[in-house]
DNA sequence: AATGCTTATGAGAATGAGTTGCAATAAAAG
DNA sequence: CTTTTATTGCAACTCATTCTCATAAGCATT
């Protein structure tokens, strides 16, 4: 009878326990949304998290939802993209650093990272005499036809 | 007397023409619109540019701006750019494609280019069976300090 | 230059994502 | 279990953007 726990769970957990660390209050809601988040694999919105926070615990306002976004965020545990039309979308922050490739029929999200091109951004920005502090760079495609 | 008209005058006559080609109406509004738009070499957001219309027509509305700059965007003759915070901010499109930096302390933007990431991105859409219809690549900077 | 068909405009109401003030509530520390 | 302090739900609010609708032009034709 091992691992009892889901992965999902478990890196609720985990984050609960950084949010803890750093002097953050766990409450009801935001373990609920921490769990929301981490058994998303996609890349939803605020109300799309709040709609599932809600399943499990109805009584999750709006309002905390994006209170607890905005925390989450800025303790580094979730990641904010503001892709094009419409609002922010959340993902955890465990993964890699990684871009998107948004699929513009379908709106999925496929995540890539490229070496070459992190290198290339940090190389443009040091010619123009800058530092880079963070990126964005989507792309947005249509699914390719089959050769048949 | 060669030349009486400035070169910003001329870009907005030469869009005027591309609208008119396409049948679409050029009204007074509009022209201001373009006029305020070639001059412009920052990146206006749609209150900025209502700013700076009313000083040549007060009459323009502010809704007038946001659909003209609608049409305009579907003529292709100015682009919509979505950077971090706040809203959508525009420029001319005549100019050949460019990403941009964004100085995050003073919101400056600087155009750049590079042959080499774009063809990075084709190459990475290619590898997932996509096709690359338009892409999103802004660099957040921070000043570097000046090696004294 | 007057006509008529059609689209554009101004003013303000409406929308939608996100935020905020406030009184009630619940973490965490003692 | 009490105190302290941060968080919550709710509703009111902001801000960018869009929409409604009656009026006012474009522009192709007479």
């Amino acid at each position: 009878m091992a691992d009892r726990k889901t992965p999902a769970q478990q890196q609720a957990e985990e984050m609960a326990a950084s949010l803890r660390a750093a002097g953050v209050r766990v409450t009801r809601q935001r373990v609920v949304l921490l769990e929301v988040l981490a058994e998303a694999d996609d890349h939803p919105d605020a109300i799309e998290l709040h709609r599932r926070a809600k399943e499990v615990d109805d009584s999750v306002s709006l309002a905390t939802v994006y209170r607890t976004l905005t925390v989450l965020e800025q303790q580094g545990v979730v990641q904010r993209h503001a892709f094009e039309g419409g609002g922010a979308r959340f993902e955890t922050a465990e993964t890699a650093h990684h871009d998107h490739l948004i699929d513009l029929e379908t709106g999925d999200v496929i995540e890539f990272s490229s070496e070459k091109i992190e290198r290339l951004q940090a190389e443009i920005c040091a010619e123009l005499g800058y530092e880079l502090i963070h990126h964005r760079l989507e792309l947005y495609c249509r699914k390719r036809p089959k050769k048949s």
